[in-house]
Order: C-alpha cells, then sequence, then structure tokens
DNA sequence: AAGTGGTCTAGACCACCGC
DNA sequence: CGGTGGTCTAGACCACTTC
C-alpha cells in the first residue's frame, strides 16, 4: 500500500493530479517528458499514465503530436463547460446573491403540452410555481416551472429554495436536462415584473431536467433578463 | 487480414460503428452484451471494446452503470452538446442551406481589443471580414470576424466559403472555442441588414477559436435573428 | 455467489516526427 | 534512425449490483 494519497480514488486521477502541479512550472508549448519516461517516475503502466494525460487533454491543460510529444497548452482556454445547475448555484458562481419572490404557486392538472415533456397522463397534478429570481436584490429572471409528483408533498416545498437541493435531499438526484435557449422581446407584463423597458431583449430558456434513469422531475421556463445575464462557455469541435 | 473493412481506421472505431448499427434495433434502456460477450463477438480484447463503448457514451447513446451493465440512452435525452461548428456546418445540421454575402473585407492593423483577443501586438495587420449569412436565402446572421496572420496569404482566402473547411487545407485545425451569447436588441442599421424591425431580440455571440496548441485563429462577433435561431443542447450535472 | 463494469499491468507492434 | 504518441493484447484484481 503507497505511503502517500491512500484516498479512494484512482491511481490514474493521482497521477494527473501531480502532472496539474508539475505543468504548473512550465511555460506554454514546453513539453512533457515521454509517457515512457512518466513510467519509471510514477512507478505505473503506460496505460495509466495515458489515461492520465487523457484527462488533462480534455480539460485542454495539454496537447498530444504523435511522433512529437505532449506539450503545455496556452492557458487562454480555460475549460467551462456549460453545467447543469439551479438559479441558487448559478447566481453564486457568478458572485452574485440569489433570492426568489414566489408570484404563484398552485397544484393543478397537467395541460398537453406540460404533461407531454414531462411523460405524464394529461391532467395528473402537477405543481406549478412562479418565481420571481433576483440576485443581488435585482430582478434578474421569471421563471415558472412545473414539478411531477416524484415522492415528495407538495405541502413540504419551500418555494423560496433551491428545488435541486430539495429534491436531493429526498434522494432524487437531477443528472441532466435538455433545454433550448432563445432570444425574445419581453411583453409588457414580462418587462414591468423585470423592471426593464417593454420590447427588452431577453433570453427563454426551457429546460426539462432528468435523474439519472430518464425520469423527467422538472420542466422550467425561465425569462432572463438580456442585460445583466449571459452564457460563457468553451466548446469544442470534436465530441469530447 | 480481416475480410471486411480493412480501411485505415483504428479497431475500435470500426467496432464503435458495428455496435452503433445493432443498438438501432434496440429500445430506450435495454442493455447491451456485457463487455466479456462483445469481446468474443467481435474477437477482441476487452480494452477495444471498451474504447468503442467509450464513443458512444460520449455521444450520448449509450450509458453504463458500474455492476449493471451498458444500456441505451433514451434518444430525448440524447446529448446534443454544443459543437464548435462553422455557420455552414451549423446551418447544414438544421438542414437550412447556407450561403453568404460578403458585405466588406479588408487588412487593417489590429485595434487594441481585437490585439488582446487574439494575442498579438497592437497594429498587427489582420483580415477583418464582415459577412451576411443566409439560410435558404433569408437573412439570418450578422458577422464581423478577425483573421490573424496565420500562414494563409490574404489574397487566397475566399470570403464566400467555410473558414474552417479553409484553415483545415493549409494544416490548421479549429480544436475549440470560447464563446459568450448574449441576447440584445438590435439597432436600425443591423435590423435593416437582417431584414428585421428595428429593436428585435437578437443573440450576440462573440467567440475565439483556438487551435489545439491554444493559438487563437479567429475572433468573430455574430449576430443572429432571435426569430430564425435558437440553441439545443442537452447538459449534464456533473463535470467530466 | 455470480456477473457486471472499473482499473491496472506488462508486454507488443504500428505510424509518425525529427535528426 | 531513435524517440514519440496511437493502438492492441491477454491476462488480473477490485467495486459494485443483482439474485
Amino acid at each position: 500500500m503507497p505511503s502517500s494519497s491512500t484516498d479512494g480514488r484512482s491511481k490514474y486521477l493521482r497521477v494527473a493530479d501531480e502532472l496539474i502541479e508539475s505543468i504548473k512550472t512550465l511555460d506554454p508549448h514546453d513539453s512533457l517528458p515521454s509517457e515512457r519516461d512518466l513510467m519509471q517516475t510514477f512507478g505505473v503502466s503506460r496505460m495509466t499514465i495515458r489515461r492520465a494525460i487523457e484527462q488533462l487533454g480534455r480539460q485542454g491543460i495539454v496537447y498530444q503530436v504523435q511522433g512529437s510529444g505532449t506539450f503545455v497548452t496556452d492557458p487562454e482556454v480555460v475549460t467551462k463547460t456549460l453545467r447543469l445547475t439551479s438559479f441558487t448555484e448559478d447566481m453564486e458562481r457568478r458572485g452574485l446573491t440569489p433570492s426568489s419572490s414566489t408570484l404563484s404557486s398552485s397544484v393543478e392538472p397537467a395541460s398537453g403540452e406540460v404533461a407531454r415533456r414531462l411523460h405524464l397522463e394529461p391532467g395528473t397534478e402537477v405543481l406549478r410555481l412562479e418565481r420571481l429570481r433576483l440576485a443581488d436584490g435585482e430582478p434578474m429572471a421569471l421563471e415558472t416551472c412545473y414539478v411531477p409528483p416524484i415522492g415528495i408533498g407538495w405541502t413540504e416545498f419551500e418555494p423560496a429554495g433551491s428545488l435541486y437541493a430539495q429534491m436531493k435531499a429526498h434522494g432524487i438526484n437531477v443528472d441532466r436536462a435538455a433545454q433550448t435557449i432563445e432570444a425574445v422581446n419581453l411583453d409588457r407584463d414580462q418587462a414591468h415584473r423585470l423592471d426593464q423597458p417593454v420590447g427588452a431583449a431577453a433570453f427563454r430558456v426551457t429546460r426539462v431536467s432528468y435523474r439519472e434513469t430518464g425520469v423527467p422531475v422538472e420542466l422550467a421556463a425561465t425569462l432572463y433578463r438580456g442585460d445583466r445575464y449571459d452564457f460563457d462557455l468553451v466548446i469544442s469541435r470534436e465530441a469530447p
């Protein structure tokens, strides 16, 4: 048993961590030691080294050239993959303080569209929540979400808090979501609630969230103020 | 030497192709044969099978559960990761016919902002291209892009075609890009050129593209019509 | 307990780059 | 040519799920 780092993580992840540390002393486009050298250094097989380097490559930290070597990427491109987050988490990541005001909350039969997207029989009762989302006390987004019956009593829900956090507390882990992002002009009512001029540009994000099993757990339509919100991400050419 | 498929591609990619074919006959959440079964079926080692399945996993076609098996993803949630594409590729994927009209094309010294984002000395000459992008003959986007000197003669560039394709032909492979997506209102001039009412909502996408070495190869600011364009993607909760 | 995917080893050969 | 990364093999043990 190795004296250092006996956490439960895989060996290649620990190697990756150590490689990241040693890369910090290198300049862009400097070459790393060859994989065969690294085998000796870390005392692991070549495949383990390659898996570690593969990790770094996916994070954009290094790039490899066949026949030539492994090199440090010019660090301009920090990987910022778009990740599925709740509004609360999203705002905190942006350094803003989230809050929320519930505009309406009701249990009602799912309409055809809602039922279809949540894989429910039309008429099944769902929780409908309409909330104004604030960041640093100022309106940021207007959200309408629908939650299907998933074993949590409607009355237990705390509309002000993070939906995902409350689901997690009940053993429901949201895994991924399909979303559509549109650019729209705010109508009079929306503009008024968001404290924006009528016709101002906004994002409309329509999202269906799923747990690992593929069962939908939330349908949300959110209007984000265009002057306060944007998407910032790094995308790659090939499927990562 | 195998009788079938002796193309230059790797064995695991050929296995992946065959797996995709056989998956088409399965339903969502059906399980694939175990990796050890597939070894027998394809007559390859387990690692080759795993690399093939890894490909499918990255494309969101299957998912794996330790101790349980490999399963077909529900096609509703099949990955539509935002990938780095040229306008031409993007439109074709949407089933539209792209075309382009060059509004202006010039070689000029890079301004401070452009130079900074392309890692150039201010004043370095760059190609500035202003194009109206059409889909099915109707305006879709208005694009201004800056290309640094990357070993391609300015005069060789064909503004009408795909920039990425031309770069690739010169051995420059675009690998990833950092982009910011904003929601904005069109001003009078932009609206006129996009055949939209003044103030209509649009996406402003600002993108810096990099080759795998981290060297910037393009800066582009594109205005997409909000009524014709949207982003459709699947995001996951955990990072790779 | 049996079967699954997850990790790891110690080799091997190939394709490509630079000298 | 030697050195590099890219692929592949035939094993092995572990962690986990399912029964």
